[in-house]
DNA sequence: TATCTTCAGTTTAATACTAAACTGATAAAA
DNA sequence: TTTTATCAGTTTAGTATTAAACTGAAGATA
């Protein structure tokens, strides 16, 4: 049954297509404003990302860190490293596992950057209504379900 | 006019901020297993991007391909240094632009792993009728009208 | 006790990407 | 004709990111 494809693939695969070239190209663009947004606190996106997840966890090891960002270990390690000797977080050794926790100074620049973020990212989607956003979030939930 | 947020606002910027979630852990996991996929031809998904869009044109200037792609001239001009040394692509200079195309090589290369890299991004939407790819592509699309 | 396994974190080498400064050629204006 | 503006492409310095190899500590097992 690996015969040439149908119509019915062929239109399928190319809808496809359009949808993650669209997808990319959002994603592209919002992570690029984004970045530009958060110079005014010197601060980067996969640090910011870092940040709220910290913030939101009383403790958390490196690697359910890595793991809820999506990223590898090896780069939470760097990451962690260079906000630690900025002063954002601490990282406190217990048996084999780092926990990583906000410093007050981290704690202190979250609370301020956080709700602008947090708006300057909910704005790139301002020209969705509230059913559309919706919409939207329960169409990538099932992609990836 | 710039009292507190509604409770209408703060329930539109929570809904923006998890359609980014999903979207970005969508993406970045997307991203990632085309790498590996690619890794068979020993190439990277920007590599991919860049042969798809120059064998799609006849002649294309590496401005113009950055700004399709979405990306820096200067992050263009390293790829396609790459990729010109690796005998994918050529360059010819025309007056003060630099127009690229495909080298036979190329060409042979790309024939060979577009169709198959197509598919294999096509099938990350797999979870999703027509229906559904529309309604995402549509989304997206009124994002950034 | 000695050795194996597992697993958190680190390191390394590579690509990707950006912003910003720079180069150099063309075209426009003085 | 000389100067200026513009614009394609390059370079540079820095962050992000990965995969894969490595380190080192716990715990298991022989």
């Amino acid at each position: 049954m690996n015969g040439p494809d149908t119509f019915r693939q062929k239109r399928e695969r190319m809808l496809s297509i359009l949808a993650w070239f669209r997808l990319s190209r959002f994603y592209h663009q919002s992570i690029r404003r984004s970045n530009q947004h958060l110079k005014k606190w010197n601060m980067t996106v996969a640090q910011f990302d870092v940040l709220v997840q910290v913030g939101s966890n009383v403790r958390i090891s490196q690697q359910d860190l890595a793991d809820q960002l999506l990223v590898t270990k090896g780069n939470m390690t760097q990451l962690l490293s260079k906000m630690e000797q900025l002063g954002w977080i601490q990282r406190e050794r217990e048996w084999k596992i780092k926990y990583i926790t906000l410093t007050d100074a981290g704690r202190e620049l979250l609370d301020e950057v956080l709700p602008v973020q947090e708006q300057f990212q909910a704005d790139q989607f301002g020209k969705l209504t509230i059913e559309e956003k919706k919409q939207l979030t329960a169409l990538l939930k099932k992609i990836q379900s």
